[in-house]
DNA sequence: GTCATGGTAGACAAATCGGTCTGCTTTTGT
DNA sequence: ACAAAAGCAGACCGATTTGTCTACCATGAC
């Protein structure tokens, strides 16, 4: 990937992730990407095609992130622990390549782009549906039966969406650690 | 209230709850409401002004719904069996003083207004709290121990948002129903 | 050497933005 | 009845929007 292409889609996110994609002109992106208007459409075809771009951008972003840190932890409710606490680490800023705590950045978007047909959103919520994948995969190395894999799956993404809004909306740093407490007892009340 | 003021804020919530405030121009308000510039101008001060009155109408509308459903219920576990499916209701489109279902539309202006001192971000906030008081009502009606009492809210908000997010981004209008199930285990575990 | 590629700065276009204003009509309170 | 308030349509303003275009420069492949 060109180092240009690069820069344009880092500055978008940053901005994006702010202010709004609607609260971002392509001027103000320029302006702090040091890139010119001609180069941005050269490798987009339109902001759009460069919002898309930020969204895959930040998808893998986050999605490398938090494989990393699942992978690190033992198998078991350890996995579990560790999802929300990185989650804590996020929320307090504690994650230098996610930058500073907006709320999620595919929420917000889903929040412009409010259409589910939108290609925009659909991208969000592909996003979303890998991110509860990567959950199930952490549950089913827990020693509870078979057919509670699904339920406690959607639970924990339950929690974990209701975090990220509770973070960002109330502002109510300590989310996670609530959504940690709550995935315990929850869990222990399977065995 | 005038009421070419009402039909300003309601035509203006529509458009803001379907495309997002950054997304809807005056003018577009103003064609869909019938109402002349001036008198939009005679009413609020500037754009910020009319979402801040769309946001207190909308939360005017949103708590007193929810409030009445909640009053209609038994004290004990029926309460909290109603608080989801009267979202289960709001996802479904059940709900019509509710309008086609968006996500959360003070979650969507937060995604707009990312910073947390801007004044219709903090309105978000207010509005969340006010639910959240709500909910801890309802919590109290519970014959569990006094000291669950904040624990057990703080995770139906959780659950509750996190509801709002499945059926919002992920398009699962079933999330209510998956949170009420989680709701009853957290709750049957407490005793 | 030459030529395509990717890059620069910035003028420019057409549309739209939030917001103001004029001039006129309708409604309403007393 | 009469004056004040509220409403109308829409022209207009300056700023900003996305996107195009011209003209030129640097680099590297063949």
């Amino acid at each position: 990937m060109s180092a240009k292409r690069l820069q344009l889609i880092t500055s978008a996110f940053q901005l994006f992730y702010q202010k709004g994609v609607h609260g971002v002109g392509i001027n103000e992106i320029l302006a702090e990407s040091g890139v010119a208007k001609k180069t941005l459409y050269h490798h987009f075809d339109s902001k759009d095609a460069l919002v898309s771009a930020v969204l895959a951008y930040r998808d893998q972003c986050f999605f490398h992130w938090l494989e990393e840190r699942l992978d690190a932890a033992t198998p078991g409710i350890a996995k579990i622990d560790t999802l929300f606490s990185a989650l804590d680490d996020w929320f307090n800023d504690r994650v230098e390549t996610l930058l500073p705590f907006h709320g999620c950045f595919f929420i917000n978007v889903c929040a412009e782009f409010g259409d589910p047909a939108h290609p925009l959103h659909r991208q969000c919520t592909e996003h979303k549906r890998n991110i509860a994948a990567l959950i199930r995969a952490q549950v089913r190395t827990l020693t509870i039966d078979v057919s509670l894999v699904d339920v406690v799956t959607d639970s924990l993404s339950l929690l974990k969406e209701g975090a990220i809004t509770l973070a960002h909306v109330q502002g109510d740093r300590s989310a996670a650690l609530k959504a940690k407490q709550t995935a315990h007892l929850l869990i222990k009340s399977c065995k």
